[in-house]
DNA sequence: AGCGGATGTGTACATCGTATCCATGGCGTA
DNA sequence: TACGCCATGGATACGATGTACACATCCGCT
């Protein structure tokens, strides 16, 4: 299904000669207004009001009819900026991540590495959905984060697949971390429980029964002699610590 | 929405006395057959038709009216089975990590943990739906790679906290980065590129409007200098490596 | 003055998850 | 042996979703 609509390239639409080659999303962004013309709606506009949506009701509420009630534009209306919902989240994934304040200065591979993942986190946290997305780190945004960290690790004698290596592993802890964190907590409103011991009570038939097949010993050990498992910013951070001194051990850097 | 059904516990039905509460998806997966007749469906029977689908089509075509047709059954059928779809995709996803098979013996913990990474990637890039399926890691089988990685970190003194923090370290890596990994290439498969090239050819339009800002020259050296573009097997173990090594110096184990 | 293309509107359709009610048939009990 | 019950699966239906398509409108340019 669908897969018609970019793919193709010369359809026949546009008389002789050669049709543009379909501006990118991202560089449609950019155009301050396309045209001449103050329209109402801009891609900037619809990823503003489609994030506010999401983040405050869950990235299923995002439909393209509720977006365009709250733009209040018919629903068809945000098609003219984006191809579809696809894009819109694209859209969405970018513009969060615009408002990530990135360390500059010329400061320690390891401080910047640190940062970004705590800030990145802070984002996520900030907008769960993000987590639900798919994120290629295709969009401008993305490319921006993936700059900064660059720039951090050059000068210390990487080639570039490694450089690379290094910020795809510190990011792929980060994202999973998160990822997680953010996967009990959205399970956590979706039930309507709001603290670690309400969700432990609410799970507490389901894991009362799979404790008592007697096949996990060790976890169960683990549920009764936890003290912090609440505690999700220093299992965060304990664990990027950990990636960052065994990048730092392996690489020699 | 939704939400009725499930919480309500004691609706009138069942005359005096206590309702039985409920019995959990995975208490209902184990009786083998409920009922003495040799009833058609199954969970275990849904499970595998859903994740043998998931694997062919991608979950997008996983519906409860496919499932139902691949079944040889009405639409509705499965739902004495499961609640909802999220019950189906818990089932699904317990029922692939069912199929890993865990290190066993009494191997230092990081071969374990090792083993479980990688197993855990060759699962996750055999069924790659896995990566949109939500995972709080609550189904049992999830729960037996968790007790597998937990007894492998029993007895180097580590306190109950610490241990699960190791063990969720190395997995948000893993997950997160096989996330990425899994997330290109369904990408490619939506747009129709096969090869590494392909999608980079596929992608240069856009790339090259991007690099043409003049705003990512790290990046845009990346590009142009790295040659392992492609070792996807090769990026994980290094990363994994990485994160062992962390976490054995920091912890001292 | 008037034309053309960019912008937003209205209507419509296939498909999804699932609530609800109905038919059936094998078992335990009498 | 006869009966009735409940587990099982079928049928129908509803509201919501993504989006294709054709139409109306209004600006700035010639």
């Amino acid at each position: 299904m669908a897969g018609k609509s970019g793919a193709g390239g010369t359809d026949g639409r546009g008389a002789a000669g050669g049709a543009p080659p379909a501006p990118s999303l991202w560089e449609r962004l950019e155009r301050p207004a396309p045209a001449p013309r103050p329209a109402a709606l801009s891609p900037a506009r619809i990823a503003a009001a489609a994030v506010a949506l999401a983040d405050a009701e869950g990235l299923e509420a995002v439909t393209m009819r509720r977006l365009a009630a709250d733009l209040g534009v018919a629903p068809m209306a945000a098609y003219r900026y984006v191809s579809g919902k696809d894009e819109l989240i694209a859209l969405m994934v970018d513009f969060v991540h615009g408002e990530m304040e990135l360390p500059d200065g010329t400061e320690d591979w390891r401080k910047v590495m640190r940062a970004v993942g705590l800030r990145t986190r802070a984002l996520m946290l900030k907008h769960p959905w993000t987590v639900r997305a798919d994120h290629f780190s295709l969009t401008p945004n993305q490319f921006a984060v993936t700059e900064r960290a660059l720039t951090a690790l050059g000068g210390l004698g990487l080639d570039a697949d490694t450089m690379m290596a290094v910020f795809r592993t510190v990011s792929a802890y980060v994202h999973g971390a998160v990822g997680s964190e953010v996967g009990l907590s959205l399970m956590m409103r979706k039930r309507g429980w709001r603290t670690g011991d309400e969700a432990r009570e609410g799970l507490a038939p389901e894991m009362t029964w799979l404790m008592n097949t007697g096949r996990y010993p060790a976890t169960h050990q683990y549920l009764t002699e936890a003290r912090r498992k609440d505690d999700a910013e220093w299992r965060f951070e304990l664990g990027l610590d950990c990636v960052l001194d065994g990048v730092a051990a392996r690489l020699g850097i």
